[in-house]
DNA sequence: AGGTATCGTGCAATTTCGTGCATGGTCAAG
DNA sequence: CTTGACCATGCACGAAATTGCACGATACCT
């Protein structure tokens, strides 16, 4: 039996696995540097990159990769918001909006996440009742902002109240992106105002598609209000720390639950 | 600001982002300086330059750019220059404002120090088409928040249009804080933007009193739109600064014209 | 008006990319 | 044990991208 002197053997999957943690330690990979690192050909590399690159994990640029959040950030915010679960899911929610597309964004948090991570190259309406997001967006070079108007309701930054109702009339937009306090599979999606949980439920009657955004602790929660059932919706994102076991009762509902 | 340059490949898409990031922290770039960071010829950035501006990120000018949106580097730079005085201005228009009244307030960063300085005992309605005052007075324990929607103009980051107008037909002031970028005898109150200048009369004529904040360096000047003759205002806050030369032509439109 | 800096374009050298194909290894059915 | 399917890998080659340089045109400054 020959001693191999080389690195132990590598899997396809670990080399790819190898190469993510380069991204994220980075912030990039070069694909040459990698494939010397490895004593593998640059082919192997490009692939590998290709590949990761065809499932989303990664962006690919001439000479190598970069992360797949489009977001202009440094390395290491960059990486402190990968760590955070809201940014992901607001990264997540972000790349779902596509050019020429009108989207209604919700308030709170993990909406504010979403639109500092739309890509600076997007083309595209946002509709929001929230003002932070508004802000937000004003820094976004192309997409065009409508801010629904209306009394502001303090707890969630957001205005509501008929002449909100009213403003939305006129708007048909293709995607609402909503928060909720609560996702549970009888009493569906609810939240803790009860007007709120009417103006939540107008923007879905004026959207085609409602993805809820949902951390970690929202799942199998319910609160005092309910906004929708659950079919209602079209997606969730949430996060990966959730386990089968509290995700089970939320399928089949024709829900498409996305984990980031 | 001086950077440790690591020799270290950096792939082109994140030269690009780099550039970005000197736009948006400078709120310019110049050819050259970037050139002699990145050890890279001129005509290397030079193409980035116009690769960015097509995809509309930035604005080419000659010797460099500058952003595509004049709303970034405007808004982040405006909050330091002569904050003290906009700050007294905004304290002695937020005493203005009695308890039960309805005011209206512009947008700007003069509008901003005023929110900041509302008397936390304060129980009274604002009115605004500026989502920063909006956010901001949303720490408000008691005044109630009208949030004008529409179409936002990222520059001055406020909501314009027909749908902001339509909102505000059910809307009756007692007072209208607005600023402006000229205060001057003959061309009156004027603004750099021609719907900007018909949103603030309209504004101006669903509200009693209209009281005009007017940092030092806008007496005086006058912009390419006009808003209304100075007589149609009811007053005037500005910097002790002003010589009595500089008012004396404003005065005799019967207007009051207070100093801090 | 003249000088200087910057710009855009064409071109060549180099690097990187994608694809087709050959090689070697693994695995399971025969 | 053999054979064939399958897969990862490396190599070859033409295509595409990136970069620096040259050159004439243009814009800015004094």
């Amino acid at each position: 039996m020959v001693k191999i002197f080389r690195a132990k053997a590598m899997l396809t999957s670990q080399r790819k696995q190898h190469i993510l943690a380069i991204l994220q330690r980075d912030g990039q990979v070069i694909a040459k540097a990698v494939s010397q690192e490895l004593a593998l050909s640059e082919d192997t590399i490009r692939r590998d990159l290709r590949e990761l690159a065809a499932e989303g994990l990664l962006q690919r640029v001439h000479g190598g990769a970069l992360p797949a959040s489009p977001a202009v950030a440094d390395f290491a915010s960059r990486n402190h918001i990968a760590a955070d679960g809201k940014a992901r899911i607001g990264r997540a929610a972000a790349q779902m909006i596509g050019d020429g597309q009108i989207a209604i964004v919700d308030g709170g948090t993990t909406a504010v996440q979403l639109t500092r991570q739309l890509p600076a190259s997007l083309h595209a309406t946002i509709v929001t009742h929230s003002p932070s997001v508004a802000v937000e967006l004003a820094l976004h070079p192309h997409v065009e902002v409508i801010l629904i108007g209306g009394r502001l309701f303090k707890h969630s930054v957001v205005t509501m109240g008929t002449a909100a109702l009213a403003a939305l009339a006129h708007i048909r937009a293709d995607l609402f992106f909503m928060g909720v306090t609560g996702v549970h599979a009888q009493a569906g999606l609810s939240t803790g105002d009860l007007e709120e949980a009417h103006m939540k439920r107008a923007l879905m009657q004026h959207a085609s598609e409602t993805i809820v955004l949902a951390s970690a602790e929202k799942i199998g929660a319910a609160s005092a209000y309910v906004i929708a059932p659950l079919a209602e919706a079209s997606g969730i994102i949430t996060e990966t720390t959730i386990g089968d076991a509290q995700l089970a009762p939320l399928r089949g509902a024709g829900i498409v639950i996305t984990q980031v």
